[in-house]
RNA sequence: GGGCGAUUGGCUCAGUGGUAGAGCAUCUCGUUUACACCGAGGGGGUCGGCGGUUCGAAUCCGUCAUCGCCCACCA
C-alpha cells in the first residue's frame, strides 16, 4: 500500500465522512461459526438524537466492532420505534402548527400524515447514526410498524389471547385527560407538592350531626359510594352502620369500617369513590359498593342525576372552584389545611391523571414474569452491572396487569371484532373473525373493529425475534436468536427489558440476550439532567463537528464508570480530542522517521531490551483489553490505550527511539504502533482507519484480527523494571539539552544504553 | 415508607486490606529529531463524621450525616 504523508494538524471533518462510507459494506453479518448479536434499542421517530444516544450507540458500536474485529459473525440490528402516543402527540402539534385543524382529520388522514412525517425524520436519524460511526447493516432496518411487524404483533396478540394471557376487563386505569386515553402504571410520574387537604362535612342521615371527611379532591365528592373509619376508631364506632347524605345531590352513602381508613391521616374518616380512586376501587370490592362515575373522558364533570347542576360539563379544575366557594358559603366545608401531597402526572402530557373506570385491554404478566425472574435468578441472563438486577426483580415479583390498549390512533390496531351483543372475535384476519362470528349467527355488517391501538412497548416487546422475521421460521431468527448482549438505560428495564424478557420466553422459549449492559444517564458538566428548556443539551452532532466523533466516543466510554451518572462538559470531550491528536503526532513522527509499517511484530526478531520491553507491554495490554471487553469495562478499556499510547508507547518508546534508532527498533516501532491502532479502532474507528490508509498499513481495521502473538518469547515479569533504561534516557535527553551531542558524558551514556540493550539481548 | 448509589487534592474521577493516584486547573523550567491540542518537574488530600474488626482500613463491618436516583395506595 502506498502511504501519504499526513497533515500536520489532525482534523477530522476531513476525513470522517470519507471513512465511514469506505468501510460501510463491511458491517454485514459473515458466516463465521462464533456469532455476536447485538440489537439497538430503536429511537423513536420522533426524535432527533442526544448525546444519551450517542452513548447508547458508542457502546454498542465498540462491542460489535470489537467482535466482528476477532473474526465474528456479528449483527447489530438496527431500527426505530413508531412510539404512538409521543408521535401523535408531535405530529399533531406540527400540523397545528401549520393551521391545519388536526380535530376534523379522519383517523386515516391522519395516520397518513403521520407515515409522510415519518419518512422525513427517519431518515435524519439514520444520518445522525452514521455520524457517530454505527456500524451496522442498513439493508436491515425494521421499523414496529412496517408490514413484516404488523404480522408479528397480530400473531403475538391473538396467541396471547388464545392462550388466556390477554383479557379484556372493566377496571380502573390511569386516565389521561390530555390525550384521552389509558396508559400503563409505568407511564405515570408521581410529583410531590404543594396542595389543600378540605374538610367537608356530610350530614348524618335522621340527626343533626356531622361527619367530616378530609380530602384534596372534593369535586368527587358526587361519586361517593361509602364513608370509611377505622374499625378500632373509638370516634367514630357509634358511627358505623349509618348513612350519610351528600352534600346538594343529598345521596345516601353508608358508614363503613375498613381497615384502609388511617386514624392518624386527615379527620380519620375517608370518602370512599370507587370509580377515581385505586384503594376506594379495592375498598368498594370488600365492600360491594356501587361505582359511579363522575369524570368523562376530557376530565369534565358528567351530566347526569349525580351530579348537580351547577358544575355540570365543566371541567374538574373549575368545577373544584366553584364547588369549594359554595361549599364554603353553605357552611359544609370547615377546614382548609395545607399540605404536602403526591400527584399523579402523564409523562407525556404532564397533564394530571385520573382513575377512571373504563374497559380495557391487559396483558395477565404474573405467569409471564415467572420464567423471566427465574432466568436472571440462575444467571443465565445476567445483569451488568449486577445491582440492576435487585431493580428488575422487585418490579417482576410485584407486577400488575398491563394495560395495552390506548385510545388513539397511531399504532397496531387491536384485532378485535364485536358483536352487537358484546361478544368479543379476537382472530388474525377479518375474514377469520367473520367466519368465527358467523358460527355464532353473526353477519360481517354486525361486527364492529376494535379502534383501540396497543400500547408502543408491547410492539417493542417483540423486537428481539420480530426483528429477525418472526413469525415465519426465518434463518436470521433461527441463527441470532437468542441475540449476545443488550445494551440500554435504566430509565427502560421495566418498560422494555422485562417485556422483551418475558415475550422472548414465551414465544421463543429463550431469554432474548444472554447480558444486559445497563449504562449510565449523561448529564451536564454539573451534574444537571439535560432538558431543553434548561438549555444544557450537548448536541451530538455540534461535539463532532467541533472534535470529531471519534473524541465524543472516546470520552463517552472513558466515562462509563459502572453505576455512577456521566458528567460530560466539552473540557472532557477536549481531553479525548488531545489524545487522538497526541496519536496523530506519534503517527507522523515515525512516519518522518523513516519507519515502515509492512513488518509485523512476529517477523522480526527482538534482540534489544527497547524492542523487547515495548513487545512484552504491547501484549499485556492486548490482554487488558481483552479482558475489559468481557467485563464490560468501558472506562478501563480507554483508560489503558490512552497509557499505553501516552506513558509507554510515546514518552518512553519513541523517546528513546530518538537515541536508538537502528532498523530493528524502527521496525517494532511501525509493528506496535499498527498494532496499536488495530486494537484501538473499536473505540475510535475513523482516526485509526484514516491513519491505516496514510501510513500504508492496511485498508481497514474493521475486518483486521490481528497477529498471533502468543508464541512470542517475551516474559512479562523481565520487563516490568524499566526504570533503568527510562532514567537513562531522561539523562541524555537533559546532557544533550545541556552540553551538545558530543560532550563525553552524553557519549558515556548513549555507550550504557547500547550496553544495556546488549545485555538484554543476550537474556532472550 | 422501602430500596439503590454517591461522598478521595480547587474541579472531574480511578483506586476494595499493605507506605494516597490520574486528567484538568495551578506553579517552575523547556520551543529538543512528532505533538503548546506538547514535554519535564513541583505544590496541594488527617480518603464525609463516629465506632468496631485487624499487626495494618480510603478499602471490611456497624452507625450517623449530606446529596442524588428508583419504587410505593398519594384521603
Amino acid at each position: 500500500m502506498a502511504s501519504q504523508i499526513l497533515e500536520k494538524t489532525y482534523n477530522p471533518s476531513q476525513f470522517e465522512k470519507e471513512v465511514y462510507e469506505a468501510t460501510m459494506d463491511k458491517f454485514y453479518p459473515n458466516n463465521a461459526d462464533k456469532i455476536f448479536t447485538i440489537l439497538m434499542p430503536p429511537p423513536n421517530v420522533t426524535g432527533s438524537l442526544h448525546v444519551g444516544h450517542a452513548l447508547n450507540y458508542t457502546i454498542q458500536d465498540i462491542l460489535v466492532r470489537y467482535y466482528r474485529q476477532k473474526g465474528y459473525d456479528t449483527l447489530w440490528q438496527p431500527g426505530m420505534d413508531h412510539a404512538g402516543i409521543v408521535t401523535q402527540m408531535v405530529v399533531s402539534r406540527e400540523l397545528e402548527a401549520l393551521g391545519v385543524d388536526v380535530k376534523s382529520l379522519s383517523r386515516d388522514e391522519l395516520i397518513e400524515k403521520i407515515w409522510e412525517w415519518k419518512a422525513k425524520s427517519g431518515g435524519r436519524i439514520f444520518e445522525q447514526q452514521k455520524a457517530l460511526g454505527c456500524s451496522v447493516p442498513w439493508d436491515y432496518s425494521r421499523f414496529t410498524m412496517d408490514e413484516g411487524f404488523s404480522k408479528a404483533v397480530i400473531e403475538a396478540f391473538v396467541t396471547l389471547y388464545k392462550d388466556g394471557l390477554i383479557f379484556r376487563a372493566k377496571k380502573l386505569v390511569n386516565w389521561d385527560t390530555k390525550f384521552r386515553t389509558a396508559i400503563s402504571d409505568l407511564e405515570v410520574v408521581n410529583k410531590e407538592e404543594k396542595g389543600m387537604l378540605w374538610h367537608i362535612n356530610y350530614q348524618i342521615e335522621g340527626s343533626d350531626d356531622f361527619i367530616t371527611i378530609a380530602t384534596t379532591r372534593p369535586e368527587t365528592m358526587f361519586g361517593d359510594t361509602a364513608i370509611a373509619v377505622h374499625p378500632n376508631d373509638e370516634r367514630y364506632k357509634h358511627l358505623v352502620g349509618k348513612r350519610a347524605k351528600i352534600p346538594y345531590t343529598n345521596r345516601l352513602i353508608g358508614i363503613i369500617a375498613d381497615e384502609h381508613a388511617d386514624m392518624e391521616k386527615g379527620t380519620g374518616c375517608v370518602k370512599i369513590t370507587p370509580a377515581h380512586d385505586y384503594d376506594d376501587f379495592a375498598v368498594g370490592k370488600r365492600h360491594d359498593l356501587e361505582m359511579i362515575t363522575v369524570l368523562d373522558e376530557n376530565g369534565h364533570m358528567v351530566c347526569d342525576k349525580n351530579v348537580p347542576e351547577f358544575v355540570q360539563g365543566l371541567y374538574l379544575k373549575k368545577a373544584r372552584k366553584i364547588l369549594l366557594e359554595k361549599l364554603r358559603e353553605d357552611g359544609f366545608l370547615v377546614k382548609e389545611e395545607e399540605i404536602v401531597h403526591t400527584v399523579p402526572y402523564g409523562d407525556r402530557s404532564g397533564t394530571v391523571i385520573e382513575p377512571r373506570l373504563t374497559d380495557q385491554w391487559f396483558v395477565d404478566t404474573k405467569p409471564l414474569a415467572k420464567r423471566a425472574i427465574e432466568v436472571v435468578e440462575s444467571g443465565e441472563v445476567r445483569f451488568f452491572p449486577e445491582k440492576w438486577k435487585n431493580t428488575y426483580f422487585d418490579w417482576m415479583r410485584n407486577i400488575e396487569p398491563w394495560c395495552i390498549s390506548r385510545q388513539i390512533i397511531w399504532g397496531h390496531q387491536i384485532p378485535a371484532w364485536y358483536a352487537p351483543n358484546g361478544e368479543i372475535f379476537v382472530e388474525r384476519t377479518e375474514e377469520e373473525a367473520v367466519a368465527e362470528a358467523a358460527k355464532k349467527g353473526f353477519t360481517k355488517e354486525q361486527l364492529r373493529r376494535e379502534t383501540d391501538v396497543l400500547d408502543t412497548w408491547f410492539s417493542s416487546g417483540l423486537w428481539s425475534f420480530a426483528t429477525l422475521g418472526w413469525p415465519e421460521k426465518t434463518e436470521r431468527l433461527e441463527k441470532y436468536y437468542p441475540t449476545s448482549t443488550l445494551v440500554t438505560g435504566f430509565d427502560i428495564i421495566f418498560f422494555w427489558v422485562s417485556r422483551m424478557m418475558m415475550m422472548g420466553l414465551y414465544f421463543m422459549k429463550q431469554p432474548p440476550f444472554k447480558d444486559i449492559y445497563i449504562h449510565a444517564l449523561v448529564r451536564d458538566d454539573k451534574g444537571q439532567k439535560m432538558s431543553k428548556s434548561k438549555g444544557n443539551v450537548i448536541d451530538p452532532l455540534e461535539i463532532k463537528g467541533e472534535f470529531g466523533a471519534d473524541a465524543l466516543r472516546f470520552s463517552l466510554a472513558f466515562l462509563s464508570v459502572p453505576g455512577r451518572d456521566i458528567k460530560l462538559g466539552k473540557d472532557q470531550i477536549k481531553i479525548a480530542r488531545n489524545f487522538i491528536t497526541k496519536i496523530w503526532n506519534a503517527a507522523r513522527f515515525l512516519q518522518m522517521k523513516g519507519v515502515t509499517f509492512e513488518k509485523k511484530i512476529t517477523d522480526i526478531k527482538l534482540s534489544t531490551k527497547l524492542t523487547h520491553w515495548i513487545v512484552a507491554k504491547l501484549i499485556n495490554f492486548r490482554n487488558e483489553i481483552d479482558q475489559n471487553m468481557v467485563e464490560y469495562r468501558f472506562d478501563y478499556a480507554t483508560r489503558n490505550i490512552q497509557f499505553f499510547l501516552r506513558d509507554l508507547l510515546c514518552d518512553f518508546f519513541i523517546e528513546a527511539m530518538k537515541f536508538q534508532d537502528d532498523q530493528e527498533t524502527k521496525d517494532v516501532a511501525g509493528a506496535v504502533f499498527a498494532e496499536f491502532l488495530r486494537i484501538a479502532n473499536p473505540f475510535i474507528p475513523f482516526v485509526t482507519d484514516h491513519l491505516a490508509n496514510a501510513l500504508g498499513i492496511c485498508e481497514t481495521f474493521v475486518t483486521e484480527k490481528g497477529c498471533d502473538l502468543s508464541d512470542i518469547n517475551v516474559n512479562l515479569e523481565d520487563v516490568r523494571e524499566t526504570d533503568e533504561v527510562r532514567e537513562l534516557v531522561h539523562e541524555l535527553r537533559a546532557e544533550k539539552h545541556a552540553n551538545g551531542e558530543n560532550s563525553e558524558k552524553y557519549l558515556t551514556l548513549k555507550g550504557e544504553l547500547t550496553a544495556i540493550s546488549a545485555k538484554f539481548a543476550q537474556m532472550v
